[in-house]
DNA sequence: TCATGACGATCGCAAATTTCT
DNA sequence: CAGAAATTTGCGATCGTCATG
């Protein structure tokens, strides 16, 4: 048996041209609904397979929408492509997805693959040390007017919309919680100088400790990778300090939930002999031993936000881009309490 | 500034032809390094970017795969792409990803946009209840020829590759090490009868309760969705049976980790009041509150054998399908103990 | 005039074919 | 006549224009 049939086999076999089976596929008004039906018959019989390559050649645009992913590893990140791919479904576009696995170079060589098979706009999740030329200027051509939104991360002096977490705003209503609640040491676990999220949280905490009039040292601040490895073993090292911190906030879930694991390890009752509190709040939050205090950042919200904005600059919109800063929640839960009176 | 500049553009201004312009971009021999040099650094210049529907059109290929997800929101899945993503990337090729969650409608659109859309070749997780027909025969045409790999659960009668865990082995392994511990009131946690992975656990542990004498009733074995939602409130229900369990085998750690929880919050320990196993051994089940005793699936291997066979079929093998089933291993961690001699 | 559908050009690239030195 | 270079053809769908009853 041949090939794959195109039009032209099914215009051969219904007897009229091409262009007619083109438009009767696509349910064109121009073609008499007798003679569509009988196109409409002969495509389903002869196994027609629509091919998006010739389409998209000769309309100049693929109906796909392209994701790129800093890491999949970690849910809450994964959580963002769950709501956009809905949203992109309904709206009739296919994803293109691409995982940068927090590496600049495969992030790059994914974009421009993305632009070459004619997605129709981006969106990004911009690995760690993405800066303004490794998606803008002359390193990046291919991007020159090219629809492109960024989300959860920021990457300043770039020209695309962005739709991010108020972060000061989430680190500010942890830090009021925790303080309200007696405690004085602090320690802030994880970030890094590499993403505008890990920044913005850091300088947050930082402030909240000036403006409380505690002070920030050496031992207050622990940079590091987002991984339960981290929160664990870093708690470990905490113990062994000689005044080891009261409350603990971690830059997000993952971390915190490795630093409960070490806690379950010691004895050491969270909420209750140490606070502990993480930022996202993903599913597994509500779910942890014991549930997590966290802040609730809103995935949804935030994917919905850049799908719209997205649609929008597809369809032609020129004006100047928009920073969509999307305020979180407190979320109150059993890892944190009273600061404990007994230790000093 | 018009449009996209394309090898015409390009064979314009250094006054070669098309086709010079084609040979050189691709590296071909028969273009000497002089004009190649003086034709690629034009393409730079005039920040040309290559089109994949023109390209793929010609050659009949775009060179790319697909791959076809049943839930995003378990990491157990993910884990797949992961793996799956990175040998492709390594191959040359892009990943067209789709996100099926959990409905036969949706999946099958999915597997159709991909067939237009020129893929080599298909890796699919079927979601729940995908039979024969949704993806074989009259009903999937489109996939007669069409390379695909099934992983992680089966789907009998199909004409495909299969990559899939020894969930007998698996479920095997956990009840000897439970029973091992002297535990004999086990309950059985989760699945249902729309995944080879459900039926294969639930029937294999079946078999070990009645090897081991036991017998099995309605209060042994209790479906739901894999969810932490379902684990906690069902380990919450089992507590005021008037016999509990002294052992829960979940079908996947993420319902065990629903059961931590519940256990955590009514004050049980696990490992020493009950025992909780998992099945998966995602990364997290190493740092839950306890490290959770539970079965590894080599989403590693399997995501690598796979992608193995897919390549063999896309570049034409046409020997009959395998179904290659892959060892897992047990992690006894600290969820699983000796059965409380106390209670009876 | 209107509804229906035929016709041919075209998208950008790559492979086959022809022409040139 | 070999080998390099230029030319032509065609992938499969879409769109604008034109023809027919």
């Amino acid at each position: 048996m041949g090939r794959r049939p195109t039009l032209k086999t099914i215009a051969e076999e219904v007897g009229v041209t091409v262009s007619a089976v083109s438009l009767a596929l696509r349910d064109d008004p121009r073609i008499s609904v007798a003679t569509r039906e009988r196109i409409q018959r002969s495509a389903a019989t002869l196994g027609y397979v629509y091919n998006r390559h010739a389409a998209g050649l000769r309309r100049g645009d693929s109906g796909t929408v392209a994701v790129c992913l800093n890491d999949l590893s970690n849910p809450f990140f994964t959580e963002f492509l769950g709501h956009m791919e809905a949203r992109f479904r309904e709206a009739g576009r296919m994803m293109l997805f691409g995982h940068a696995n927090e590496s600049l170079d495969v992030q790059a060589q994914f974009i421009r693959q993305m632009v070459e098979h004619g997605a129709a706009g981006l969106i990004l999740i911009p690995v760690a040390g993405t800066r303004r030329d490794d998606i803008a200027g002359e390193r990046a051509r291919h991007l020159e007017n090219f629809p492109v939104v960024l989300i959860s991360r920021d990457v300043e002096q770039t020209p695309y919309d962005r739709v991010i977490n108020d972060d000061a705003l989430g680190v500010q209503l942890l830090f009021d919680h925790l303080y309200g609640l007696g405690h004085r040491r602090f320690v802030w676990l994880g970030g890094g100088k590499e993403t505008s999220t890990a920044r913005d949280r850091e300088r947050a905490f930082i402030e909240a400790m000036r403006a409380a009039g505690l002070s920030v040292d050496d031992e207050t601040i622990h940079h590091g990778p987002t991984s339960l490895a981290f929160g664990d073993t870093m708690l470990e090292r905490l113990l062994g300090t000689g005044e080891p911190p009261t409350a603990v906030l971690c830059f997000s879930d993952v971390i915190a939930f490795g630093v409960l694991a070490a806690c379950y390890r010691h004895g050491l009752r969270p909420g209750v002999d140490l606070s502990v509190t993480g930022f996202d709040d993903m599913g597994a939050a509500a779910y942890s031993s014991p549930a997590l205090t966290s802040v609730r950042v809103r995935t949804d919200r935030i994917g919905q936000r850049a799908s719209e904005l997205l649609g929008a600059r597809m369809a032609g919109d020129r004006r100047p881009p928009e920073r969509v800063v999307m305020p979180p929640e407190l979320v109150v839960r059993d890892s944190s309490g009273p600061a404990p009176v007994t230790r000093r």
